[in-house]
Parts: structure tokens; C-alpha cells; sequence
DNA sequence: CCACGCAATTTTGTATACCAGAACGTCATT
DNA sequence: AATGACGTTCTGGTATACAAAATTGCGTGG
């Protein structure tokens, strides 16, 4: 019928996207048979498409329960938020070390897009500007692995991490946060710019509280999972 | 035939387990036929299982030329060095902060355990006391999503870190490290502990080419990738 | 009217069959 | 003798068919 190779790869990039831009959300089923003719192709790349997310933490599949969209628990999400901020103060001191100017410049016309939209309506084009953002400090730390890594916890707190922005004020405090961890890299001041970054990543205190507020139901697990 | 449920499931922990020990070594290629036969199920759970494994970058799959146990560049064993190390180093740090005092109680046995180990002949026994150590303090950082991160990260490194065990006083020297981060996490000293484990574990100046020196071939992959 | 149990349906897990692409070897040509 | 093209064979990718388990709905009994 089609005359691909590897069509599982495909379904994996498709599914991700859905669920990172949230029109998949947590606690979504999916079951094989509808995405197998969904997307036209049989039920055996699909399941591997499946394994292959579940691997990376993006679904969770239950032995004969089948396979949702991974929804985690309070403690997890806090967990999360707490690597998530580590990693990116790494990627930021790195980068603070290593990125070279040109990339710098980039980093700064991507922080002015930010800034361009810190006033805007709807809070999903600040979001698609700051993941630049923070992409473009990803890959300053020069160290791909560690941007892999990056990207993928960055991924699964996607569903999460989008709700942050639609909190009143917190776009331009986030926009704030953007210009002095900008500074720090530029002025290769790694220590500051780690610091920085981790506060800037970090949900703690009252935002914590916050967070939970607006995350729906559903996007988070009853304690007994 | 079988009557079990689940057959890939367990095919990814024998497998896991015969790369993380070694008996399988970057390089190998895990043909599906002969794996089907070995353990007496059909492609299609073995497919799965590599699938599985690939998402977690134990194995890498070509598209139309199989699996093998993944190798890596020197590019990447630097990189991944170095977030093993700050992987560790917030353990210890978050450990320093949160392990109860009966886990240290248990840290300081695991501990003494490596001692009595230091001078034996094979390096190995040594090196499944010292991944109890490590894993310890990953328990310690009350972290359950940092911990498994980081044994993914760790289980990755298994076959190039056991190499580094086998150089001459690196055993004695490791040791010694061990004593030191264990009394920066007993005092409660979280910025100590983090830099002390971050060092112990990271591959700098000389040990990079120390360690370069005596990985096998094969598990290195040449620059052309 | 509610609860418990059984059966049917739905859905996952496994096996097998089929197809396509890549590697390797052979033969012919220069 | 060397090199390139063609074909065979082996291996991986996909589809389909079959089996087992879980959920759901219905019926019966209390």
C-alpha cells in the first residue's frame, strides 16, 4: 500500500508531536486498532510505535490494560520539575562556557521574539518563542547527549509546563528571567547563569501550589496508582 | 506453547541484564532469528524487546541492517561521562539533604563493604560493591524519577566504566573518594558532597586518555558514525 | 431493588506468512 | 587481472490470523 521503510519511526514522531502540542492529552487511551486505521497501516508497526514511546516514558502500557498517554502523580511531577530544572542549569552553565558568539546572537533575536510576545493575547505564541529559547541554550551546551536528554524530560512535562504560562503575570516574569540568564551566558558567568536557569525552571513554593490549581482533571494521577 | 503473559517484557531484562554485565558487549549484533530460537518465542516479542531497548539507547537499529549492542563515539562516552557526573553529583547533593539516618547507617556498611574489597585480586567484586554504593545514594536523593534517570544513564556507561576499575590504583584511589563524599553527606553537606561525587565521577585530563587507552575494539565506533 | 456471577465482546499478546531491500558473490567485459 | 553489473540469498519490515485475558453488560437469585 504504501511503499515506505520503517513506518513505525513515523508513527513515533506523529504520536510525539500530538502529545507534546496537547492534542493528545494525559489519560488518553490509545488503542491500536483505531490508530492502525487512523493512519492506514496494520496493528503490528503501531505496537511498536507504542513500545518505543513507552520507552521514553512519553505512554504507559499495562500488560492487557493497554496503552494511555502517561499521566503521573503529584510526587512525580514535583520530581520531575526538580531534574528538569537541574538539566537545564547544566545545559545553561555549559553553555555559558561553550557557546560561541554567533549562537549567542541567535540566542538573543530568539529572546526578543520572546520579548516581542510578552504582551500578546493568547500565551501559546510566548510558549512556541520561550521553547525556542531554551532550545537554542539546549544546544549551546555542546554536548548533544545531554540535549537529548534535555529534550526528552522537557517533553514529557510538556502538557504540564504549558499550563505555567497561562498563569496571570507569569509570562513577563518569565520573559524577565529570560534576559538575566541572556546576560550571564553572554558574559560567560557559568555559576550565575546555572543559578539562574534552575530558579527559573524550578516550581517551588507557592508556584507549586499554583500549578496544581490548573493542571485538569485527569492530567494527574489518583495517589493509589 | 508458553503460558505466560507478556513474554517481551522479560526478554528486556534478560537482555538488559546480559549488556549491563558485560556479556554482551557493544558491537555484538542481536540477529531476531537467532534470539526467536534461543529463548523459544516467535520474531515478534523479540522485536518488541529491541524496540524497547533501542528507546533506551542500549541498542541501536538500523533500519534494514539489524541490531546490535550500542557503541558509541569517543564524542559521545565524553558527553555522557559528563552528565553521569552531574546526574550523580545532584544525588549526592539532594542525599545530603534527605537521607534518613538508618539509610546512612546502611551507606557507611555498604562502604565499609568497598574496604574490605579494595585489596582483593579481581576488580570485579569490587565494582559490584561500589555500583551498591552508587546505588544507595541514588536511593538517598528521595528522587524516584532522578534515580531511575540516572541507573538508565549508569546502565548505558556499565560496559565503559568497568573498564576504568581495571587500571592500576584506580581501585584504591575510588576508595578513598568513597570515604570522603560518605562524610559530606553524614555532616549534611550538600554543595561538598555534590562537587566531591562530581569529580569522583567524572573522566578529566588524564583519566579520558587513560580510560581511551583500554577499551576494547569494537566497543568504540570509528568517527564515520 | 441490589448484588453476584457468567457469558459475550473487545482488546491485547503472540505466531506465522509474505514482501521488500540490502549485502555478497559471481560472471562478464574491458 | 580488475572492476562493474546483475542476480541470489539472507534479514528486516509489515500484514494478517489466532489465542488469551479483561472488561462490560445482562440475567438471575436473594
Amino acid at each position: 500500500m504504501s511503499q515506505n521503510g520503517k513506518l513505525a519511526t513515523d508513527l513515533v514522531q506523529k504520536l510525539e508531536r500530538d502529545i507534546v502540542t496537547g492534542v493528545l492529552k494525559p489519560g488518553d487511551k490509545l488503542d491500536e486498532r483505531s490508530l492502525s486505521e487512523r493512519f492506514g497501516v496494520s496493528r503490528t508497526p503501531v505496537r511498536e510505535a507504542l513500545q518505543t514511546l513507552a520507552g521514553s516514558g512519553l505512554v504507559a502500557t499495562m500488560p492487557r490494560r493497554g496503552t494511555i498517554v502517561a499521566s503521573i502523580t503529584v510526587a512525580e511531577l514535583i520530581e520531575m520539575f526538580e531534574v528538569m530544572a537541574e538539566l537545564e542549569a547544566m545545559c545553561a552553565r555549559l553553555a555559558a562556557r561553550r557557546m560561541p558568539r554567533v549562537d549567542i546572537e541567535n540566542l538573543i533575536a530568539l529572546s526578543e521574539e520572546c520579548n516581542g510576545l510578552k504582551d500578546h493575547a493568547d500565551a501559546d505564541a510566548y510558549y512556541e518563542a520561550n521553547v525556542r529559547f531554551h532550545e537554542a541554550i539546549y544546544a549551546g551546551c555542546r554536548n548533544s547527549f545531554l540535549e537529548r536528554q534535555t529534550k526528552n524530560v522537557r517533553n514529557r512535562l510538556a502538557p504540564y509546563r504549558r499550563l505555567q504560562l497561562h498563569r496571570p503575570g507569569r509570562v513577563k516574569k518569565s520573559n524577565n528571567e529570560h534576559a538575566d540568564i541572556l546576560s550571564a551566558i553572554s558574559n560567560g558567568e557559568a555559576e550565575t547563569a546555572g543559578k539562574l536557569m534552575q530558579q527559573h525552571v524550578a516550581v517551588q513554593g507557592e508556584s507549586l501550589n499554583d500549578l496544581l490549581a490548573i493542571v485538569p482533571r485527569g492530567y494527574l494521577e489518583p495517589l493509589a496508582s
